[in-house]
DNA sequence: TTGTAGGCGTTATCAT
DNA sequence: ATGATAACGCCTACAA
């Protein structure tokens, strides 16, 4: 009769007595349904192993039981951490996560996300910052009809399209703590222009300066795109300013490492000359020497939350408008910040 | 007539005055073709900006264009890297890569592996170490009809179904670089019992110390599982042996850090006290201080090669038995190794 | 509460 | 070389 190939919705139908429909009621949880078929369905369902056909679905459906993870290369922690959320989420799902990074900065980035939206005709997707924070994208998910979360910053949508952190809050008070420790002379690293995180942070750290009271002159702030070599040249720019800085906040902790290495090519000791803290709490924070007082950026509980918003009504676990929206950042106090030394 | 919607087959058979059958053909690149119909049918396909689409020709074909990578979670810059040499050659393919973690340990893994192959009938799977290894997950695949390809640090399988690196070699290599600076005494930290990685390694390190005819005491051998802290661990255990070793090799960077950790943290300065080197050159390598010594595993051009072999018959990029299997690891001299202290 | 007919967009079979 | 027809496995609309 049949092969031994896998079952089918006909072979579980003719098993159980029943239409193919009722057996299509049962697999979608149909709330109208006697429950002595459903019963009967679902014992010929788990005899014969049978598992919906994904494609086939989608076909009908024309929608892919499949979330998609778009980002254009942020640190490779941070993709992998938002990876590992989505997945703990997705876990014990039919959902599968595909995922696929694009070129912010190439012209053709909107086609390309539409493209990969269109033909796979996507359940869902995630956009990772920084490119969740273009509004053209989200706008082309809703044209498409597409589900989607953005994670951030700062809050960038509605609530059911977004997780975000308190950046600049949390930024705020560390540089606040790098004031109570007695650092008067900080330096600033900052992140890639046109990221909300960068601006996010920068205006946090000048919210504490400024609090304070303290006058910076702007040569105490340089540029960076968030790599160990942006960090490690803005701290040889801002070791060279005399008076030298006796603090620095970099934007990101690959920057502060880059920043900690600049200060130890030339022959100055963290904390000791110099304190220095960064942000996300990446693994390479501990790992470093000393190891690093930072931020921790609580990416993949973000990202799990963001994940329950897109799949949590399909699959019952959970409610997309109660999950939360906002997620505190927090400050980790490790070895990289002294009191500033005694004399300049 | 037809909805603003995606094109159809439908749509460019009919505007071409030919069978869907035809267009069909053509998408396909059936070689019995008439020239004529071929150009007509491109002509219309390329008017209308159709697209295939995937479900159907999935559920026809029985058959997915979705790669999925089945990996344990080794170490974040790992999988980072295979994805995206992944990616890389599947741009600008139909196919696109699903992600599946999963957990080696759990008894179910291999059940687990065999739902998500069979339910999402996957073109094929790529797979990391150490799971790789493990030859019963290879026959499933085969059982399954899904195609695989191995990645592994020696020659697992078919030629088809590998690429590996010749870790064994590229130890030695190192080693004997650290019997050339003058060492004698050198300490080992193993990779994790049953990975094959780590068995490689270790015998690479015991040719070299063979060769050279040095007799080594079993206690300058520490476990380790390729994580920061394991490293940190035997670091401080091979640092306790008296008479000290003055240089350490781990089987990965994340635990050479972690030596170099211990090593600080009882105020030995590396390279000075004490010489270390690593393996993989992950980014961290070049980011610690002293930027550390280590074998180079090509891990990204590993993968870039694998998926070629996966998809590369199917996309017309390659063929996948000209793709190379073997993939050399280099020496990378960095700052962490120097001659052995003069007393000790 | 359950079943029937038809369609989702593609490919395979077998003609012509 | 090309086309008609029937799968592929599921779902929606409409009946019953």
């Amino acid at each position: 009769m049949k092969k031994s190939a896998q079952p089918t919705i006909n072979d579980v139908a003719r098993l159980a007595g029943v239409s193919k429909k009722t057996v299509s009621r049962v697999i979608n949880h149909s709330p109208l349904l006697n429950d002595d078929t459903r019963k009967r369905v679902l014992g010929v369902i788990d005899d014969l192993g049978y598992i919906p056909n994904p494609q086939a679905r989608a076909l009908a459906l024309r929608r892919n039981f499949l979330i998609g993870l778009v980002h254009d290369n942020p640190t490779a922690q941070t993709v992998l951490s938002v990876q590992q959320g989505i997945l703990e989420t997705l876990r014990e799902t039919e959902f599968e996560l595909v995922i696929h990074p694009v070129n912010r900065g190439s012209p053709t980035m909107l086609d390309d996300i539409r493209r990969f939206l269109e033909r796979q005709r996507l359940f869902g997707v995630m956009l990772m910052p920084p490119i969740s924070e273009n509004d053209e994208l989200a706008a082309l998910c809703d044209e498409i009809g597409c589900h989607y979360v953005r994670m951030g910053s700062a809050e960038l949508d509605a609530s059911e399209h977004m997780v975000a952190s308190n950046d600049r809050e949390a930024v705020r008070a560390a540089t606040q703590y790098l004031i109570e420790t007695g650092h008067r002379r900080i330096g600033l690293v900052l992140g890639p222009h046109g990221f909300r995180s960068a601006r996010e942070r920068r205006q946090g750290f000048e919210d504490a300066i400024a609090a304070a009271g303290i006058a910076l002159p702007a040569s105490l702030t340089a540029d960076g795109n968030y790599t160990f070599e942006s960090g490690l040249a803005a701290g040889d720019r801002l070791l060279d300013h005399l008076p030298r800085p006796t603090a620095i906040f970099a934007s990101n902790d690959e920057m502060a490492a880059g920043v900690i290495h600049a200060a130890r090519q030339r022959g100055l000791e963290v904390p000791r000359d110099l304190s220095v803290i960064g942000f996300d709490d990446n693994p390479i924070a501990a790992h470093i020497w000393p190891p690093l007082t930072t931020v921790r950026w609580p990416i993949a509980a973000m990202a799990r939350s963001a994940a329950l918003k897109l799949v949590g009504d399909a699959t019952g676990q959970g409610n997309a408008a109660a999950e939360p929206a906002i997620f505190l950042s927090s400050l980790i106090r490790r070895a990289s910040v002294a009191p500033p030394p005694k004399v300049d």
